[in-house]
RNA sequence: GGAGAAAUACCCAAGUGGUUGAAGGGGUCGGUCUUGAAAACCGAUAGGUGAUGCAAGUCGCGCUGGGGUUCAAAUCCCCAUUUCUCCGCCA
């Protein structure tokens, strides 16, 4: 949620803001549905004021015997009087709040405007690896060294999903313990949150009203419920309607969740495999901040983000997005992605962004400032920590042998029970 | 899933239609006493948000949320949510 004080004060400069995220707006209506507003809210307001007073003047009157009937017919005549506007008052800011409710974050001033096209690398970490024998794909290693049963996947579930199996199964299992040592030494609070969340927390997260048909609702279940796409949308929504206390803060959590998405329909020959699937593994980091201190907190979510990939020794290399490819309630994103020989590309294993207050506000999350005593918005942050379903791929391409094996890397092995290679299973 | 009970300020809690922004206690803050602290005692403090104003202030909304009854609602009615108890089912 933008504050609407921002349009009010500077609505070309919003709008400005808006277009470099490729959202067109006008937001003249809005202007003059807040105007209309606040003309009708002094009308009741002073209305209201008069009822009060005369209501309770009723005590005293009876008690000095008076006829208290004049009053019980005045006070209901203002009330007729104001019925009308108070209507046009509630539909007014109805409208308000509908229109805000869908605007996205306002981007960071130093972004660049567009889509994914003026995505920045701003830093290569490693050497694209080379290989002196034909390359397999993930597809083919997952297979044949029995790690991922994507046929079996299909018969069972359907299309875009698959099984770990064996090895596999541990070594999917090995990252999410490597991840989560890591989180839990540099002190973040381990958190494991629902699955199904209310309507209310993809609101808050910033999902809904706009991308409402983008995840998935359950059947079944009164008020409906959805499956989080991201522990992200759990996090942020832990202090919803709370005031934090200044000492409260920064607060750092990560959870672990599948997420699950709709996206998986369109797939794409580079997008085979765990690409892109509809359910994947992902640890998720979220911080709460003071407002001043949001700039510092995103680059160290970075910095944990990158961290885990470079100590996977895995080749990365880290974007800052465009305003038009960072998603909807967030000012500021990069993506750290992971290279995939296969298709050449590099692909998002991770997205640490800023919010700013556009969460807090939606969800009420605030803090008191110990110096003014007064109440402020704090600024919720993300970044996965990481999401497994391109590294697992990325891992197996990049540290595949020539006889068809693969090489554990050294920080996962001791999750992987001492296991330093992975061997194809003979047939 | 069935049956009941409850939801009041930072916490506990009183309050069943009318000066209730809401008793009392705890807490917090300040003070007295004390070498210091504790205890005791004295005093202060009641959230949040909107309008208006330079400000002090004034006014609106607020007793889980939403609707209703009434001249007037924390108090009565309806709906929702959450929590608790009992029964059923179950990893």
């Amino acid at each position: 949620m933008i504050d609407i004080n921002l349009i009010r004060e500077n609505p070309q400069k919003v709008k400005e803001a808006l277009a470099k995220k490729l959202w067109e707006t006008d937001l003249t209506e809005l202007l003059k549905w807040d105007a209309e507003r606040k003309e009708k809210l002094k009308i009741v307001e002073a209305g209201k004021a008069r009822q009060n007073t005369l209501s309770a003047s009723v005590p005293q009157a009876k008690k000095n015997g008076e006829d208290v009937t004049k009053i019980f017919a005045e006070v209901k005549k203002i009330s007729a009087e104001i019925k009308q506007t108070e209507e046009e008052l509630a539909a007014l800011e109805t409208k308000i709040h509908d229109f805000l409710a869908e605007l996205p974050n306002i981007p960071d001033d130093d972004l660049l405007g567009g889509g994914k096209e003026n995505n920045k690398v701003i830093r290569v970490i490693g050497e694209k690896p080379s290989f002196s024998f034909p390359l397999k794909d993930h597809v083919e290693l997952a297979t044949s060294l029995g790690l991922v049963d994507y046929e079996r996947g299909g018969k069972i579930a359907g299309r875009g999903s698959w099984v770990y199996t064996n090895l596999g199964a541990r070594l999917e299992w090995a990252l999410l313990n490597y991840f989560i040592a890591e989180h839990l030494a540099d002190g973040y609070e381990f958190i494991l949150p629902p699955h199904l969340l209310n309507e209310e927390s993809g609101y808050v997260a910033g999902q809904f009203p706009k991308f409402r048909e983008d995840v998935f609702w359950l059947d079944g279940l009164e008020p409906k419920r959805f499956l989080l796409p991201t522990a992200e949308t759990a996090l942020v929504n832990l202090h919803r309607n709370e005031i934090l206390s200044e000492d409260d803060l920064p607060r750092k959590y990560f959870a672990y969740t599948p997420c699950y998405r709709r996206e998986a329909g369109s797939y794409r020959t580079e997008e085979r495999g765990m690409i892109r699937g509809y359910q994947f593994d992902k640890v998720e980091m979220v911080q709460y901040t003071k407002p001043e201190e949001s700039d510092k907190a995103f680059e160290e979510l970075v910095f944990k983000a990158e961290n885990l990939v470079k100590k996977l020794g895995l080749h990365y290399q880290v974007s800052k997005l465009a305003a038009g490819d960072i998603s909807h309630a967030m000012a500021r994103t990069y993506d750290i992605e992971v290279y995939i020989p296969s298709i050449g590309i590099y692909k998002e294993v991770s997205s640490a962004s800023n919010g700013r207050d556009y969460q807090a506000r939606r969800g009420m999350v605030r803090y008191r400032d110990k110096e003014s005593g007064k109440t402020k918005f704090v600024h919720t942050l993300n970044a996965s920590g990481l999401a497994t379903s391109r590294i697992f791929p990325a891992i197996l391409e990049q540290f595949q042998q020539e006889d068809g094996s693969v090489l554990v890397p050294e920080v996962l092995q001791p999750f992987m029970g001492g296991i330093k290679v992975l061997k194809p299973i003979k047939k």
